[in-house]
DNA sequence: GTTTCCCGGTGATATATATCAATTATCAGA
DNA sequence: TCTGATAATTGATATATATCACCGGGAAAC
């Protein structure tokens, strides 16, 4: 992790997260003055589960992963982090704790914004507070429909479903490089790594995607969607 | 359901919602004027899934299940609705539209604010909003660690978490009339109802809970807390 | 009072999914 | 270029959990 500021100011930012339009020109300055830039390398940690929460955190650039560190040392991964979002747990306001950690798969530039400073922000400035709550809103229904397929699908409607989230939200893209290992996707679905592999293997069999272990193409969306919702 | 108004005012209310700590008087008579109460029986539907959202409710005495209607007509409950809480999902800031099902359990009293009043007092009072995000951030903790309970714990941990829950939430004693069926109990920890049915059993084979079906009481505190720990 | 339907309960069985063991592929250093 | 280390893959097996079929009881409906 190493510390330069390469972005100028969070004003000709243009992965600057999109709530901040509702800041004034001043109170997008304080935000400019109190935040700090580090970048990380593959496989680093950018946050620690349960590490006291001093700041929030926005991507620049790259790719991280999101995930829970559950029981036994298993992990489970909410979600990949991406340039733009704001990235915090829910953990701020309750114990001031990060809820979950954060590591990077690619890359990443990111940029850390005072806690304190935006605490500021969404009590003097109601819009902004709203969007905020907009923000939290959004993921909190994502979780709890994700807690549903979790309990109610069975493993190839959650594996497609992963499937989907990456090329829909992730890549914007039918045809994607899986950055996350079969461990990881299992992580994510709920499902061994084994049998990740086996239901690839299956869905690859029946021409719904092709996939060379790295690579990912959905042949038949429609299938794979069908598949999804069906469970 | 039938409506009456039985609250005099928010103001001497002793079930309000502790947040409203941070309005004015002035604010506080604002909810007040834009509140409607209603009376329902047990089992009728307080709040559809999918309907507009046009109030934010409470109650004031009462129990309720909120749960989502899933797949295949599978319902997940969620919670147990109490008075003095805020009943209000994610979907209001998303889509308009409620989230989840809320069905009382017992006769329950409730109030019903106006959402847009609501909205109002977020933009105004930047403590209320502050406090609100704060609850929005508390239930979404609880979802991130049910969601990860769900998926990484056996039926055994999941059946004895729910167990704690109502001792520790819902009744804060460790001596309870069950109020869910079977059934329901196994929609909130994702198992069958005969699953339910034979780990109950299993649990008072080994006196860690006394059972009569529709009463129980904890008899080994520190078991059931192990069980549930240990998945 | 009878009927109906849902709930609790039980045993047998089917199914989904995890685990284990072993083999091959991949890739970053030395 | 070799060489561990890690990831992908595969088949066999174990385990957790759901489903099915059935019974009895009680509460609500007729």
């Amino acid at each position: 992790m190493s510390v330069i500021n390469l972005i100028s100011s969070c004003e000709t930012c243009t992965q600057r997260w999109k709530n901040f339009q509702h800041l004034t020109k001043e109170e997008l300055n304080l935000v400019n003055e109190n935040r700090y830039e580090a970048t990380f390398k593959p496989g680093e940690t950018i946050i620690k589960q349960g590490s006291p929460t001093s700041n929030a955190l926005f991507m620049a650039s790259g790719m991280a992963k999101t995930y829970i560190e559950g029981l036994n040392g298993k992990n489970f991964i909410l979600s990949i982090a991406l340039p733009g979002r704001l990235i915090m747990g829910p953990g701020v306001y309750v114990d001031s704790r990060h809820t979950y950690s954060v590591a990077a798969i690619t890359a990443v530039q990111a940029c850390f914004i005072n806690f304190e400073i935006f605490r500021q922000l969404i009590r003097i400035n109601g819009a902004f507070a709203e969007s905020l709550i907009e923000d939290i809103s959004a993921k909190s229904q994502l979780t709890l429909n994700r807690m549903v397929s979790l309990s109610q699908k069975k493993m190839h409607g959650r594996l497609a479903e992963g499937l989907l989230y990456f090329a829909d939200v992730v890549f914007k893209s039918d045809e994607y490089e899986m950055i996350l290992s079969r461990q990881e996707l299992g992580e994510m679905t709920n499902m061994a790594k084994e049998c990740v592999v086996r239901i690839l293997k299956e869905l690859e069999d029946s021409k719904v995607i092709y996939s060379d272990s790295s690579k990912i193409r959905i042949l038949d969306r429609e299938k794979l969607i069908m598949i999804s919702e069906k469970g």
